[in-house]
This record gives structure tokens, C-alpha cells and sequence, in this order.
DNA sequence: ATCCGGCCCGGGAATTTTGCCCGAGCTGCG
DNA sequence: CGCAGCTCGGGCAAAATTCCCGGGCCGGAT
């Protein structure tokens, strides 16, 4: 598209609700200086949509169905190390922004946020700068400061992942079959899940996902 | 508000992301007969909003912090009998759909939908008829396969108190000593509790009893 | 180069829990 | 009285859990 404007930032976005896209996208092209290029509703999709229109940057949200949000920011990081992403999700625990940043993300801003914190965060990513929203800032301060840390923290991604979908009510085969996974191995962990974080049932499980802002209820 | 439109609907928003309420005021009010007269974030705002505004249809999530959604639907239905209310979440469990009719819901569209569908609920509650989106029939239509019956109203005092304890992380144990009830007791009260409610998993039971403030997280 | 430790993925086997059947005692109600 | 509904538990096959194990992979330390 030679046609660009030499002075856009075009975009890409990635949320796996169309009426939420529809509502991004009306509210970033109101700012004038922002262009939403593409969408895309999964994963594999925003991969290919990324090497179809070389987006400045991809606004994504990190739970979507099937594979992990931070999984295909690895790959598309991985592919193309110039990509500047921007998680934008409802979720606000430190471990998962951590773990967003370590993927290779270049912000992230919850939901929550103002909307112009979003079309601030969009245009410092596009510089090539860091960005974060104020809520952000502070979980990862108080995280940094607290010496044992949150009970997620000792999870591993994938168990991360696994918690916040046992937690959202999925049943154990729905789980392997998002993931690829057999149904032994969410099982195992599950019960890992359990013993690392002391839960003895369930529902405390449930509860602490939700207490960690994992999962809404 | 004497200058209001006759065919017009307003509509109040109901929902904790304010990037994502803009988004939809955007949406909705492209449409051109819907009219976005109030948001609010929280349930409490959300009756306010609705006795100051008067709207024709309430667009509310059910998942938010604090007050739980399923609780502001049952406060708003029960002082103004004539409101309607479209749940708009992005949650498709049979449970919540059902707990939600139960409270008083005339629609229940997620988020996963076309905007299309959103729109179209929106007109159909506003003339007073039932509406839902295509998954949610089907998920509906699934659970009901099975003639269990419609959500927490049907449970006995005994399943009551034990969803409770059990939804507040009480072991199978605990609640039967607490209660002076067999193990095994507890365990048939448990399932039925499942079957009863229609939830296959205990997240979504501890889903359910949250959502009903049975219990609070 | 090698070891160590961590995460990831699953198999195996004993143990529990579920899922769904059943009967029994107790209420209240027509 | 008969019927219905709640409460309480037994039984038993099927499934899940609880631990254990090993192997592959990778990054960091030695």
C-alpha cells in the first residue's frame, strides 16, 4: 500500500469477540491518527494477518480460545522480532504480565483502563517504547515489593493457563482439547496446581483464581 | 426529556471495561434508532442510572467485581417489575444462562455473537419479547436434553447450606462433620446439587453459587 | 562441555470420588 | 389414607484423583 500516510500508526487487532473489535476499532480510528488495517479472532489468524499488512502494532488480548494469547505472541515474536505488541485483557495478575513481557510483549493495559490510556500505550509502542497502564504499574510494584510474592507465582505458564480455564468452569476434556493435550496430562496438572498453591479442593482453586483476578465471576 | 425521539430505544450500559462500554456506545448508536442515554460499571450505579434514565433496555455483563451481576438484575427487576434487561457477557455456561432468566432477564446474548446480534436482541427485548444468541440456544437446547431442572431455586434448605459450605472451599469431610451428616451423604447431595443445577463441573458450581451470593469471593 | 534445575508432557497403579441406582423415615397436605 | 417431597444413607461400576515415575527440552552455572 504505498498510499500509506506517512504519519499513521496502522494496527492489527486480535480479541476474540467481534462486538469488542467493532468497538475498538471505532474507537481507535475516532483518534485521526490511527488506523485499524486488520482483525483477526484467534491466534493463527493473527499470524497470518500480521504478515499480510505489517501492522505498527497488534493489539491483542491474551485470553482466547484455543491456543494461549502469550504462545502466539512467542511465535510471532519469534518470526518477525520487530513486532510491537500490545496486550489489552481484563486480567491484572502480576504473574501473567510478567509472563506477557517475557513472551516479548512491548505493553500491556487492561480493560479497565481509560480509553485513551490505550491509544496513549498504542502510539508509545509504536515508538518503540515500553508501555503500561497505571493499574499495571502498580500490581507489578506491589508484586515486587511483597518477599513471598502471590500464590500464582510459583505456576508455571502452562499451569497459569490450566487454572484459568478449570476455574472458568471448562471440564477436563475441554481443557486437553483447547491445549492439544491428552487428558492425563491436565490432570496431572490439576493436581499439580493443587498441591503448589495448597488448595485442597476445587473450589478453593476457583476462589483463588479468582482472588488473583484470573477469572471473573 | 421532552425532545426524545418517539421510535427511538435507549438503552443503558451496564459493564466494568470502559474502553469496551465506549466501544459498544459506538456500536450501538451507529444503528441510529438505539440511543445510549447512561453507562454505569458497577451494580449499584446501575440502578441509579436506571431510575434516573428511565431507559427501555438495560445492556448489562454479569461478571463484575463486587456485586455479583445475577444480584442487580434480581434488585432491579424486583422495584421496577417493567425493566428489561439483556445480559451481554462473554460466559456461555447452561447455569448462568439459566440463573439469569431465572432473575429476571429478558435476553442473554455473549460476546462471542455478530454485532448484528446484539442489535437484533436489543430491538426484541425493547418490544418485550425473549431473545437470545444462536450459542446460547444451542447450549441451552444441549441442556436441556437432559429434563434436569432450571437453576438454584429448586434446591432444599440441606443442598443450600451444603452449596454453600462447599462453594466456601469446605472438604467433603468438613461439611459432614459440620452438619453431622456420612460422608457419603455429603457426596449424594453433592451430585444431586450438580445434576439439579445442571452444572458439570464444581467451578461452575462455585461459579453459580458466587454468582448467587450464596457464597462471596 | 557438562551438569543441574526448571518446565513440559504423559504413563502406571492404588485410592477416592462420581454417577446413578436403590430403600427408608419423616414431614405436610389434600 | 395416599401421595409427594425432603432427608439420609448403601451399593457398585465407572471415572477421577493422588502420587509416583521417566523422558525431552532448554537456559544457566561450572
Amino acid at each position: 500500500m504505498s498510499e500509506v500516510a506517512a504519519t499513521g500508526i496502522s494496527v492489527l487487532l486480535v480479541d476474540d469477540h467481534p462486538i469488542v473489535r467493532q468497538g475498538y476499532r471505532r474507537v481507535l480510528e475516532s483518534q485521526g491518527d490511527l488506523r485499524v488495517v486488520a482483525e483477526a479472532d484467534n491466534a493463527a489468524d493473527a499470524y497470518a494477518a500480521f504478515k499480510a499488512h505489517d501492522p505498527d502494532v497488534i493489539v491483542m488480548d491474551i485470553s482466547m480460545p484455543g491456543a494461549s494469547g502469550l504462545e502466539a505472541i512467542r511465535n510471532i515474536r519469534a518470526r518477525s522480532p520487530r513486532a510491537r505488541i500490545l496486550v489489552f485483557t481484563m486480567h491484572n495478575e502480576a504473574v501473567l504480565v510478567k509472563a506477557a513481557f517475557n513472551a516479548g510483549a512491548s505493553g500491556f493495559v487492561t480493560k479497565s483502563s481509560e480509553p485513551s490510556a490505550v491509544v496513549t500505550a498504542i502510539r508509545a509502542v509504536a515508538r518503540g517504547e515500553r508501555a503500561m497502564s497505571d493499574d499495571i504499574a502498580h500490581v507489578l510494584a506491589d508484586d515486587s515489593l511483597s518477599p513471598t510474592g502471590s500464590a500464582l507465582d510459583q505456576l508455571g505458564e502452562r499451569e497459569i493457563e490450566i487454572l484459568r480455564q478449570f476455574a472458568g468452569g471448562a471440564t477436563t476434556e475441554q481443557i486437553a482439547a483447547h491445549l492439544n493435550l491428552s487428558v492425563k496430562t491436565v490432570q496431572n496438572y490439576h493436581y499439580l496446581i493443587k498441591t503448589k498453591t495448597g488448595a485442597r479442593t476445587d473450589a478453593q482453586l476457583v476462589r483463588l483464581a479468582a482472588a488473583c483476578g484470573l477469572t471473573k465471576i
